[in-house]
DNA sequence: AATGAATGAGCGTTCATTCAT
DNA sequence: CATGAATGAACGCTCATTCAT
């Protein structure tokens, strides 16, 4: 839908950049524009206003998580497998660009803006829809337990899922998220195993 | 410790309710101001800068939480008890004052404040040891499986957690949040307790 | 004329105290107040406005300094000696209270508040004439030579003075004022004594 | 080196017109702003704080300064005429912009500026060196006492400048003062010219 | 005599945005 | 397509001063 010219594109990175090295509050039009070598009006000719570069964030982001959840929803991989690849890819992009992780995670930044926050939300909807996907067919093949309904373990699943994110943001990136996220799953993977009678 | 006079916590409270009606961008000295029904210095006379007032509401939540932490993890519950404990008393909290949720779960908006974002930090230490304590206790008497390890199941724990409060905030308070809550512990704990063999 | 009462003395005290420690733009009624361990409002009991403490600082120096070129005009000592005192009497001074050179050399910070500029004005005059007064003594009786009118020996002289006293402020308080004035009025000595034919 | 727009010689044209007509406490951003016709903010395109336009005026005043003092002390001149060139060319620029003076002269006002204090210190400090090379030239060739020390005799020269600048700022410019400084000048000619046995 | 609360005017500064060139 | 200048609204904060208690 949305396309993005290829200086969008470049404006988009340099934000992402930008982001990363400071802070989200860092990422001003200002600052934006220096780091492009432009000046400030420039900028508007790409983009009608900040809120629209946000939203390129958003959307890239957006596009690759859609990309990778439904590679994975429709493959014939089993359920835990497909969870473990919803995640981790989003635990390499977030290593790669780490600042897409405080965009992706700044709900409360964007409450001011409907588009924003509308979208921020709708990721959200589709990252269960894709989780939900993969627990059912689990459920039924019996690969994941039923005791639990599906409900809850999206919650469960997402919510250590986005800790880990989080802590990984507030110690400074200090230990290797990839990693520990795999972890994550396999401790995830144990309790949602039903159990052998 | 660090005590606040009356009209501090007059002042911390119609922070609180400003955020809840509004946004915590909107948590300006001139708007506060204005809700107090007096001028921007005024606000001066009882806290030192803006950040001292968020501080406050910070502290506020802190005192709580800690007092819960200490009576629960002393006492001699069960471990799930315990858990139950921990987190549906904050559930109240938030119903009660959602914009402390807000404030809580502000993070990415203290980076730039470390004094702030410590306290935050902080918060979430204190969390992590109580739910610690809990949970060892209650892998030691058999009633929390021991095969996750502990730092496991705190992230999963919390994780799931704050991802409640985290939709409940995203659907603008649209469900009960201590109800869904308490149905998210009672799924944790099916998950948690050991399989009898 | 006007008296200050006990309270006022240990008011402008501290206020000397304050410029002393920091510098002048620290004299705040806030941190005055906080110095003499009362409220803001306290100090408008004894002073009805900031400049009139300033004015008292002032008038201190004044009083003192009237009763120094009183006391040495009026006597008999040799015109250079009495030239000497004129100024090792406020080196004295301002080495014991280094804020009140502040205040006296602070001509430019007063340009608003005429009843301040006006006494600094009122200040440089009593010195020029008491300098006058020496001087055509001195040139009268040979000691010091005439072939410089008195109207620019007196500027020479004052500017040397203060002179010192601004490269001494600039140092901090970096070198021994009393030492180099008395240094510094030895050669003008030289300088004013007549050639012996 | 540190070169200025076009747009920035007018901001600071217009800073030095204000500070005349008024004080310098009337420079405020939005006072200059008002005289330049535009809004604060418009300013802060031009220069990145206060601070850099009084900086700014500090800096022209400097140019003028070093570039005379280097033409004189490179000259074959007589010292009594360096001296006299020396000073004579403040004189002029301060009588065409009078408040020039007024920054040149608030060491106090700056104190609490590192940058803008240690420019002022500077300002001395050139002048004290280019009239130390005049007046050791002079000594060697006899046209100077040799009876003072040459540090002395800085101090004497300068103070005596410096007063007569401060008088007439007092005076709100009401003598002439390149004429004043003149007659100054002869007088200390007088004093430093050695007596011919 | 002092407190504690508040006022009101002001200050330097930031920033998304607009627009003529 | 970009520049450079400007806007206008906001923001956090300071400070001399006032006044009821």
């Amino acid at each position: 839908m949305s396309e993005y010219s290829e200086r969008q594109i470049q404006i988009i990175s340099k934000a992402i950049e930008l982001i990363a090295e400071k802070s989200i509050q860092e990422l001003t039009i200002k600052n934006l524009a220096n780091k492009l070598g432009v000046t400030d009006g420039a900028i508007y000719r790409h983009f009608e206003s900040k809120a629209a570069i946000l939203l390129g964030i958003l959307r890239m982001f957006q596009k690759r998580a859609k990309e990778n959840m439904e590679k994975t929803c429709t493959s014939d991989l089993p359920a835990i497998e497909k969870i473990e690849y919803l995640f981790s890819n989003n635990f390499k992009y977030f290593t790669e660009f780490p600042s897409v992780a405080s965009v992706v995670f700044s709900e409360s930044i964007f409450q001011n803006d409907s588009l924003l926050s509308q979208e921020v939300h709708q990721l959200l909807n589709m990252q269960e829809k894709a989780l939900s996907c993969a627990i059912l067919k689990g459920q039924e093949n019996g690969e994941i337990c039923k005791q639990i309904p599906e409900k809850e373990l999206i919650r469960i699943i997402i919510g250590s899922m986005r800790y880990i994110v989080t802590k990984w943001r507030l110690s400074n990136y200090g230990f290797d998220l990839i990693a520990e996220g795999h972890l994550m799953l396999v401790s995830l993977n144990k309790l949602l195993t039903p159990v052998e009678p």
